[in-house]
DNA sequence: TCTGGGGTCCTAGGACCC
DNA sequence: TCTGGGGTCCTAGGACCC
């Protein structure tokens, strides 16, 4: 019988900025997403004033002012090492371990030759809240979707340690007591249709008819009604598999009619996407690049264009997937319109040293030292330090983040003091 | 004034081939 | 009078996740 659970950071941004920031610590916070639009995440006091989640910022204003909200820009520089720490302390205490978001990992429990299952991921957690300052909740179970529903049951009784155990003795009460809608792979559409033929629970889902699931949720609905039943369905993926796409994508801050902002903005989305791609060692053969107006903005007529260049030969110099993406840009550009969100997305990647370089790869003219040497000047003076050409226009496309802590482990002059 | 970004997977439908 | 069937590949769109 498989064990699985699931880590999960309590509060994951909120507790990054607490870490820090000390006398944050039960003071509601919420988190933004880029350029400040609207909130992301929010501590468990946020979330008991009654802020919801997603929602813009403009709209939580009254609720903010009135509660004294402390509001914060995202800072992924922070919480990406504050992530890197915390799954490091796991996965030095299990082997087999999925890191499967920035906050969340899973751990193959398995072959853990421990006397007491609960008391282990106790201990667990207080090494990780020792050493990092973020607490973690704990959820066991036989699959993944019941380890997910184990880790709301421990964040729901913060009196048990954030540990929690779905044990098959106790597997129905659980079920019985979960929403369909909290189910892991039950969206919002699907719970909608599901409470809609009478099926409320995760135990009434689980306890459905299999064709009866097949013909109207596909096999993504089967197979979570099967790990519902504790047969797993999704294994433990302990090797991440090599990623199929990788972009950068952005809203502007302000809508812009420039041609110069909109290709400035393309331009450095495409550098920002190569990065990435460089970053996990593949190359790019396909660049798709994409304009549209604000889908939000019932005064603009809506257009949305997009389109796609194959390269000759697959690459990670940033020259070439620049040019590139400036190409298409230039077939899907109209004027005239009123542009507030862009993409560069680099699409049938492979892993840089399967690809032959061909004859006139830019690899082979010295492209490979260049894209090092702004890598690593990059890295050590910070993002964008060095980059390719591009005129500092009107920049409506600029990120807002008004409310940005410090990159307090990342960059040197972050570093905060300590007083004696 | 003001509504995120980065992914994966599945499905349906069309083109094309034998 | 009467318009096959099956396979593959590609693409677009949608659902879902955090």
């Amino acid at each position: 019988m498989a064990t699985f659970a699931l880590v999960d950071c309590n509060n994951f941004y909120a507790s990054c900025e607490r870490v820090f920031e000390p006398k944050l610590k039960h003071r509601p916070i919420v988190i933004l997403s880029n350029n400040d639009g609207c909130i992301v995440a929010r501590s468990s006091e946020a979330k008991e004033i009654g802020i919801p989640m997603g929602a813009p910022l403009f709209k939580a204003r009254g609720l903010i002012r009135r509660h004294g909200v402390v509001v914060r820009s995202s800072n992924y520089a922070l919480y990406g090492d504050m992530s890197a720490r915390v799954m490091d302390i796991l996965s030095a205490a299990v082997p087999n371990c999925e890191v499967y978001s920035i906050d969340e990992c899973f751990l193959d429990l398995d072959h853990l030759c421990v006397p007491n299952l609960g008391d282990w991921c106790r201990d667990l957690r207080r090494q990780v809240l020792q050493c990092t300052g973020i607490p973690v909740s704990i959820g066991i179970g036989q699959t993944k979707t019941l380890s997910k529903i184990a880790n709301k049951y421990a964040k729901a009784t913060p009196g048990d340690d954030g540990v929690f155990v779905i044990s098959p003795e106790t597997v129905e009460a659980c079920l019985y007591q979960t929403p369909i809608g909290d189910v892991w792979g039950i969206g919002r559409r699907g719970s909608k249709m599901l409470i809609g033929k009478g099926v409320h629970s995760a135990l009434h889902f689980r306890d459905s008819d299999d064709r009866w699931v097949r013909q109207r949720m596909g096999v993504v609905g089967l197979r979570t009604v099967h790990e519902l039943r504790g047969i797993p369905c999704s294994e433990l993926e302990d090797i991440a598999p090599a990623k199929q796409a990788t972009c950068c994508t952005r809203t502007f801050a302000r809508a812009s009619a420039d041609m110069v902002d909109v290709k400035n903005a393309v331009l450095s989305y495409a550098e920002r996407a190569v990065e990435k791609m460089r970053h996990a060692g593949q190359v790019c053969r396909v660049v798709q690049v994409f304009i549209r107006t604000d889908r939000h903005d019932d005064h603009e007529q809506p257009y949305s264009a997009s389109a796609l260049e194959t390269l000759i030969t697959p690459t990670n110099d940033s020259r070439a997937v620049v040019a590139a993406a400036l190409r298409v840009f230039a077939r899907i550009w109209r004027s005239g319109i009123r542009y507030r969100k862009a993409g560069v997305l680099l699409l049938d990647l492979s892993a840089a040293d399967d690809v032959m370089p061909g004859l006139l790869d830019d690899r082979r003219a010295g492209g490979d030292a260049l894209m090092k040497a702004i890598d690593h000047v990059n890295g050590r003076f910070g993002r964008g330090s060095v980059h390719l050409g591009l005129s500092d226009h009107a920049a409506a496309w600029r990120m807002r983040q008004e409310h940005l802590s410090p990159r307090y482990t990342t960059r040197w002059q972050d570093i905060p003091r300590a007083r004696l």
